[in-house]
Formats: structure tokens, C-alpha cells, sequence
DNA sequence: GCTCCTTTGAAGCGG
DNA sequence: CCGCTTCAAAGGAGC
């Protein structure tokens, strides 16, 4: 196997090597290395990745190979090397045949020491992904970026990870990502939101240069700057976090998704770039009558060729990137599924680096098994493309190994002999950490319960008394629920969510947060986890026992509990119907916010614990909270909100959706389906784990009911605007709002009626405090009656509002043909409406102008 | 600490 | 079926 015993720490003192092709073949741990060997002469790769040129579609299309060999055997299906060797078709099937190969357990005795055995498969599995794929060296770089900064800071101390960011980052920002001195030469200084001054293409001397003309403008340029924002902003939270543990899963996410931010930029940069291309030839073409001149012609016709060619070579690029795209928007949904299928979150507290890590691995590597991405070449070569679920189920495994390992790892510096109280591993920062806080704060009472839970089920099974038998391979622990919860510092676990994992995990119940169907299409079968009803049934007393002695105790107590035991006991096929209600909160699949904030109310409860009065009260109000599924515009909105508030200098969320919702109406239809797909199975995914649930359970609960009553008029004008522009863009008030400055926007009295221009309206028909949120979509006629003095509010909640709506209009080329819904004909209106005095309905009623089109 | 703002889309409800 | 309302996310601002 190549690189078998290469120690990642080894190759930071000798960073590159070179297979017989020449191409690199180890991994860069800081990034700084990696920038010692940027020779970039592409200026899309460079855009693309900082410092690469674009990797070959096939080589990151098609499924990696492993473990090339020079043995003649190899290729032999009779020889038995061919039989032990043989090579997978596909990293899946790789993984799957044996995850013990690269993440083995401590069932195999022979493991010395776990750290270098992790850092070991860990580089083979990188060595899986890319090895074997026709890479230049600046094809890799890009990717070996993303496991530099995964592999790097498990393998540091903790001041040594500090340094080491300290170090690397800044290189990596100033050397690869941005480089400013490796810019292309700017034509002239372009102010941008954030000010940075790009540089006017005198660097030093020994930044390097461009051979080809630069394919990108300056916005290409902003937007990689605005990167190094993002990215600078990214290391700043890094350094902010106390433990400097944070920051690993933090990135694992972030890094995809800058990697989709980057490429949908190029993409964008790109399609510009063939649309000029496409122009230059046309008005090639047009002057080519005029000048007769021979020479002149024979130039044309070469420029013209090469023209070709380059339109030619940027729509290949473009379709690289493309595929590129959807293999990292894969591999983040993979990712994310595969989180939220463990029970954890992708919040910056979760910890669990080692489990993270594998399982971002995994979710890159596998991004090319799904059958929807997997271009028609390739699925009649290779394997069965894998289905969401099973592709999702080798990362579990893959989960499940690693975290095995990790428990007794000594990855974190904690000795090898297993811990007697789950919940204080060593590991993180318990017992190394001299925060009494932090020791404090673990020793909830939530976590003694889950221990004490722990143990009992370990009674039950005499098979794990001991330490190393108590998670045996092949025995319920093994779920990767129960593994990631040990693996993870109590105290900034999500306490509830991270609890149930937990419990069911010790009761190997292995979906404990959904009523368990048998049409259930998540499979955690090759899991092993096995549950017999015995140990359930003992479980099921053990947790009654505990509901009985904790409930007295405290309300933190009952919080905790009334949740996790709740589920347990709702396990039980008779009791199943308790878990309907199941409490799991979709929004980790993206963001722990949620999750911390439950984990928060929980621990703010624990502040309580003398308030045993309220306890029923509690009890009755806990109970929990389904959020709706996001719908494709959200899912958008999430992926490129952090874009667009780097890109601008508005703060306040109401402007910076404004923008995100013509973006979104600006965006492809392609664009736009990926979301609905991706939109679409958030639902069928809500729908599987929630079968019972409506939106209505949540309306019902009379959470947040909206008033219906409209308000004084004026009170919350000022607000819109403000919302709107914010207040550093005062000028873009429109009248009403700003008095002095009276920039009265747009009355359109267009009367096309849903003809040639959709009108999309913003409008709150009835503005001021009880609308809120009741933000209608208008189409034309309606905007149409209200501007044309017909005017009725369209919602039926504006009964009270004497004044009329007046509807700020604003015309904005949508790129898009017409989608039948916001823009037609690239037209489109985004309104909202604000109240007029009598004056301004006049003028509202005045001959139509148009602005802002 | 709660609510508003603002966006789009999905879902539910009433007529 | 149509139209309206609510709610998903986000975070600054106002109360």
C-alpha cells in the first residue's frame, strides 16, 4: 500500500514526494507548505483553488483506484495476490470490504500505538482518494489543501495547533488563496465593499506571473478577496475558541462549502467570460467585412481561431467545474446527512474531530458514487452507483471504526487503558484542561444519569465487563450514536440531543429519534448493532428505575430526562407511539445554533434547580419543537448568506435578504433545481422522520401566532427602509421613510397584467407591527390596482389601514428567461409597499416612471 | 428577551 | 381550487 508508513508528521519535514509519474504523492500538513509549491502558470486554476489548475474531469469524475502496484500478480484474478490485493473498483466497495483495514479497532490486539495507526489509514484513505487519479501537481494542491487542514490539527498539541494555525493560515492566505502579488495586473483600482485594494500589478519580484492572459476581472479577483475575508474571519473564530478544538469541524464544513462558494464563482467568472468571448468573435466577424486589408484578415483569422479555441477550452473548464460543483455539494450532503443520521451537529462546539474528519473523508470520497452525478461513461464501468442511503451508510461505518479507535486512541494524548466513566475520557480537555470550570460544567446531572444508565447496561451484558469487552465489535456500543456521544466532551455536547444518542445507544436503539418503521429506508444494518429483547427489556427497568430516583431531584433533571427517557421507553414497540414526538431538531443538519441553544436552555434550567414548582409546567411545555423542512430558497439563502454579507456592507439580515432573494431570482434555472431537489428530499427526509408531524402541530402550539390587526400607520415605515438599506443608505430611502432625502422610488403604473412582466411585490399590506411576517407575494394586477389608484389591500388582515399602499418599485434585469413566477421576459419588479400621505398617493397615481431598471 | 424586518416556498386552512 | 396566513433562517435593531 503506498505511503502505508508514512507518519503525516513526517511529511511535514519532507513534504512532497513523487511516485514514478512524478506526480505528488504525499500530503502537505500546513498549508504553507503547500504554498512552497505553487507554480501556478493558470490563472483559472489559481481562481479555482488559490493555486492549482483545474484537476482533469476524469480525474475527479471517475472513481479513485487503489493501491497501484508494480506486481505482475496484481493483475492476475488467479494469483492470490490478485485475491488479497485486489483492487476495488471503487473507493466504496474499498471501504466497505474491510473499514477495519483502515480504521481498526482495538479488537485487532496487534495495534501498538492507535495515533500512528489513525494517522497511518489516514493517509491511505487520502491516498485512495487521489493517488491514483491523473493529477498534475497543481490539480492536487487544491484538494490536498482540504486535508491538510484536516489531518494537521489532530496530530499537534494544543499549543503546537495554535502556533501552527498562527503560522499556516496567514501563508495560506497571503501565499495561496489570495497572494496578492499573484494576482493578474488590475486595470484600474476597483473599490469594493470591503476596501482592499487590489494590487496594480507591480509585485516583487519573486511573485509569480502570469503566462497566459488572466481569465478573470476584478470581480473574480473581489470575490476571491472577500474569500480571504471569509477565510481570515474563519481563523479569527478559530483563535477565539478557548480549546482551539472547534475550529476543526467548523472548517470541515466551511472548507466545502468555500470550495462550492469558489466554484460557483469561477463558474459565474466563467460564463462572462464566454459570453465576451462569444461577443469579441461576433464583432470579429462584423468588422471582417469592412477591412479588406489581407493582413489585417490573416490576423482575424488567427484571433478568430484562437477565439474558438478559447471559448472551446472554457466551456470544457466550465463543465470541470461544474462537475466539480455538484461533487463537493454531494460530498457536503453526504456529510451533513451522515451527521445528522450520528446525532450530531455541525455546530462549532461539536467536537469530535476525529469522526468529523473521517466522515468529511468519506463523504469527498464517496461524492462520486451517486448515481445522479455519476456521468453515463462511467456508470457502465464501474459498479452499481450507490444509493444515498448506502453511500451514507459506508461513511457510518467508517464513523463507527474510527471512533472505536479513537476512544481508545491515543490521538488526544490519553493512555490506552480505557476509561472507567464514559464521560470523562481524558480526552479533550477534562482532565488535561486545569479549567475547574470545564470539569464543572461536565459533571451535569444529566451526565451522571447517562452514566450511571451506561454502567447498568454494561451489567447486563457480561460480555463487556471489561474495559476493551465493553465495546466489543461487535455488541451494541458499536453504534456510531453511542461511539460518537463517548467520543465527545460532555460539556459542550448538546445535551439532549447528544443524551438520547446515547441512551439508545447503551439500549442499541439504533434510530432512537424517529418512530422506528419497517419501511424505514434508512438501513443501519451493516452496523451490526444488535438488540435483543432481554437487554431491552433490562434497559428499559434500568431506565425506569433512573425516572424514579431522578424525577424528585431537580427540574434540570427532568429536562434532561423527560426527553432522552421519554424516547427510550417510547422505544419499546408498545410504547412506540411516545416518540412521535421525538424531539430532533432538523436545523442541526446544517447549523448547531439550534441544538446549542437547546443544550443551553437545558443547562440554564440546571441553573434552576431549586424552582421545583415549575416542574409540571415545564414538563408540559417541553414538549418539542419540528421545524418545518427548508424549502429550496432557504437552503439557498443558508448556503450564501455569509457570501453576500462579505460582499456588502450591510448588517442587518432584512437588506441582506433582499439581495439573496433577487440573486435568487437572478439565478439559473439549473441553479435554481439543484435547490429544489435539495429542498425536496429535506422533505421526504422530515417526512420519513416525522411521519405524524404537520405544520400544524407547530401552528397549534400558538408558539408565535402573528397578529392580524394592522397598526398605526408610520410606526414602522422608518423600519422598512431601514431594514431595506440600512442605514448607511439612507439615500435609497424612499420618501416616506427618508423625508429629506426623497429619492421616491419607482410608481409603476405598468398595466401588463401578467402579459410580458411579472411583477414580483413584497409587500406588506398592511404595514406596521402586526404583518410582520406577512409578507405577501402580489402579482401584477395587484401591484397594477395599487399604483393605478385601485387601491385595496390585498391582504385580507389591512381592514383598519385608512391610508393606501404604496408600492416601491424597482425593475431589475433578471438574467433568466422567464420562470413563469418572478421574472419574465429578465424583467422583474421587486416591490414594497409603504404607507403615503395623501400627497405621495397622488403622486403615486401620477404617469408611471422607471427607474432602477 | 421578545418582536420586527425581509426574502421565497411549502403547507394548511377557509371559502 | 384559490387566496391568505404561517413558518422555516438570519441577525441587527428597537422596545
Amino acid at each position: 500500500m503506498p505511503n502505508s508508513s508514512t507518519d503525516l508528521k513526517d511529511r511535514q519535514s519532507s513534504p512532497n514526494t513523487h511516485d514514478d509519474d512524478g506526480q505528488i504523492k504525499t500530503q502537505y500538513s500546513s498549508f504553507s507548505d503547500l504554498c512552497e509549491l505553487k507554480q501556478t502558470k493558470n490563472a483559472v486554476g489559481d481562481a479555482v483553488f488559490g493555486f492549482g489548475a483545474l484537476p482533469s474531469t476524469e480525474s475527479l469524475i471517475k472513481p479513485c483506484r487503489i493501491y497501484n502496484s508494480s506486481s505482475q500478480d496484481i493483475n492476475n484474478p488467479s494469483s492470490e495476490e490478485y485475491t488479497a490485493k485486489k483492487i476495488p473498483s471503487t473507493l466504496s466497495e474499498l471501504l466497505l470490504r474491510q473499514p477495519q483495514q483502515f480504521w481498526p479497532t482495538l479488537q485487532q490486539e496487534t495495534i501498538v500505538c492507535p495515533e500512528d495507526e489513525m494517522l497511518r489509514n489516514r493517509s491511505e484513505l487520502f491516498s485512495c482518494i487521489y493517488n491514483q487519479q491523473k493529477c498534475s501537481d497543481q490539480q492536487i494542491l487544491a484538494t490536498q489543501l482540504f486535508y491538510a487542514r484536516l489531518f494537521q490539527p489532530h496530530q499537534l498539541p494544543e499549543t503546537d495547533k495554535m502556533d501552527k494555525m498562527n503560522k499556516s493560515f496567514p501563508g495560506f492566505t497571503k501565499k495561496t488563496i489570495i497572494r496578492q502579488e499573484d494576482l493578474p495586473p488590475t486595470p484600474s483600482s476597483q473599490d469594493n465593499n470591503n476596501n482592499n485594494e487590489l494590487p496594480t500589478g507591480d509585485g516583487d519580484e519573486s511573485s509569480l506571473r502570469y503566462e497566459d492572459q488572466p481569465l478573470f476581472d476584478n470581480r473574480t479577483e473581489r470575490n476571491l478577496l472577500d474569500h480571504k475575508v471569509h477565510i481570515d474571519q474563519n481563523v479569527k473564530s478559530f483563535k477565539d475558541n478557548r480549546y482551539g478544538e472547534s475550529y476543526d469541524l467548523q472548517y470541515t464544513c466551511e472548507f466545502i462549502k468555500e470550495h462550492k462558494n469558489i466554484l460557483n464563482e469561477v463558474k459565474t467568472g466563467l460564463e462572462k467570460l464566454s459570453l465576451l468571448s462569444g461577443k469579441f468573435q461576433n464583432n470579429l466577424g462584423n468588422t471582417n467585412g469592412i477591412d479588406q486589408n489581407t493582413a489585417d484578415s490573416a490576423l482575424e483569422a488567427t484571433v478568430r481561431r484562437q477565439l474558438k479555441d478559447n471559448c472551446k477550452a472554457i466551456d470544457t473548464i466550465l463543465d470541470q467545474v461544474k462537475r466539480l460543483y455538484n461533487k463537493w455539494t454531494s460530498s457536503e450532503l453526504y456529510y451533513l446527512r451522515s451527521l445528522q443520521r450520528l446525532g450530531l451537529s455541525s455546530s462549532e462546539e461539536a467536537s469530535h474531530t476525529a469522526t468529523h474528519t473521517i466522515m468529511a473523508l468519506a463523504a469527498i470520497a464517496l461524492s462520486e458514487e451517486s448515481e445522479e452525478i455519476k456521468p453515463i461513461d462511467l456508470k457502465k464501468n464501474d459498479s452499481k452507483p450507490k444509493t444515498l442511503n448506502e453511500i451514507e451508510d459506508i461513511i457510518l461505518k467508517l464513523a463507527s471504526a474510527i471512533n472505536t479507535h479513537s476512544f481508545y486512541g491515543k490521538s488526544d494524548g490519553e493512555d490506552l487503558t480505557s476509561p472507567n466513566c464514559i464521560w470523562h475520557t481524558k480526552k479533550k480537555n477534562f482532565s488535561s484542561n486545569n479549567n475547574k470550570e470545564d470539569v464543572k460544567n461536565c459533571t451535569t446531572a444529566a451526565e451522571i444519569i447517562l452514566e450511571y444508565a451506561s454502567l447498568s447496561s454494561s451489567e447486563n451484558d457480561n460480555t463487556r465487563n471489561s474495559p476493551h469487552s465493553l465495546f466489543n465489535n461487535t455488541n451494541i456500543t458499536e453504534h456510531p450514536a453511542f461511539l460518537n456521544a463517548i467520543s465527545s466532551p460532555s460539556s459542550t455536547a448538546p445535551l439532549n440531543c447528544f443524551s438520547t444518542e446515547i441512551i439508545s445507544g447503551i439500549l442499541g436503539l439504533s434510530q432512537n429519534r424517529r418512530k422506528i418503521k419497517p419501511t424505514d429506508a434508512i438501513k443501519l444494518n451493516n452496523l451490526k448493532t444488535t438488540i435483543n429483547s432481554d437487554q431491552y427489556l433490562s434497559n428499559a427497568k434500568t431506565i425506569d428505575k433512573l425516572s424514579a430516583i431522578i424525577k424528585p431531584k431537580s427540574s434540570v433533571r427532568e429536562s434532561c430526562t423527560n426527553n432522552m427517557f421519554k424516547h427510550v421507553v417510547g422505544s419499546s414497540p408498545n410504547e412506540a407511539e411516545i416518540l412521535i414526538d421525538a424531539p430532533f431538531d432538523l436545523s442541526t443538519k446544517y447549523h448547531g445554533t439550534k441544538l446549542k441553544n437547546i443544550n443551553l436552555d437545558t443547562k440554564n434550567t440546571s441553573s434552576n434547580q431549586s424552582n421545583d414548582s415549575s416542574k409540571d409546567i415545564s414538563n408540559d411545555k417541553k414538549k418539542p419543537h419540528i421545524k418545518k423542512p427548508l424549502n429550496a430558497f432557504m437552503l439557498y439563502m443558508k448556503e450564501m448568506r455569509a457570501k453576500v454579507v462579505a460582499e456588502c456592507t450591510l448588517k442587518e439580515s432584512a437588506a441582506i435578504n433582499q439581495i439573496l432573494g433577487r440573486r435568487w431570482h437572478a439565478l439559473g434555472r439549473e441553479e435554481q433545481a439543484k435547490y429544489y431537489e435539495l429542498a425536496r428530499r429535506e422533505r421526504q427526509l422530515h417526512m420519513q422522520m416525522y411521519p405524524d408531524w404537520s405544520s400544524r402541530t407547530n401552528a397549534s402550539r400558538g408558539k408565535k401566532r402573528k397578529r392580524k390587526q394592522d397598526t398605526n400607520e408610520g410606526g414602522n415605515n422608518m423600519k422598512k427602509c431601514r431594514a431595506r438599506f440600512g442605514l448607511d443608505q439612507q439615500n435609497q430611502w424612499c420618501k416616506p421613510c427618508s423625508p429629506n432625502l426623497g429619492t421616491i422610488s419607482t410608481v409603476s403604473n405598468n398595466n401588463n397584467g401578467g402579459g410580458g412582466m411579472s411583477i414580483t411585490t413584497s409587500s406588506n399590506s398592511s404595514p406596521g407591527a402586526g404583518v410582520g411576517v406577512g409578507v405577501v407575494n402580489m402579482l401584477a394586477p395587484i401591484v397594477s390596482g395599487i399604483v393605478g389608484g385601485a387601491i385595496s389591500s390585498s391582504s385580507s388582515s389591512s381592514s383598519s389601514s385608512t391610508s393606501s399602499s404604496h408600492t416601491h418599485v424597482q425593475l431589475m434585469m433578471a438574467p433568466n428567461g422567464s420562470n413563469g413566477n418572478g421574472s419574465i421576459n429578465g424583467i422583474q419588479v421587486a416591490a414594497c409597499s409603504q404607507q403615503l400621505s395623501p400627497q405621495q398617493q397622488a403622486q403615486a397615481q401620477a404617469p408611471p416612471t422607471y427607474v432602477n431598471l
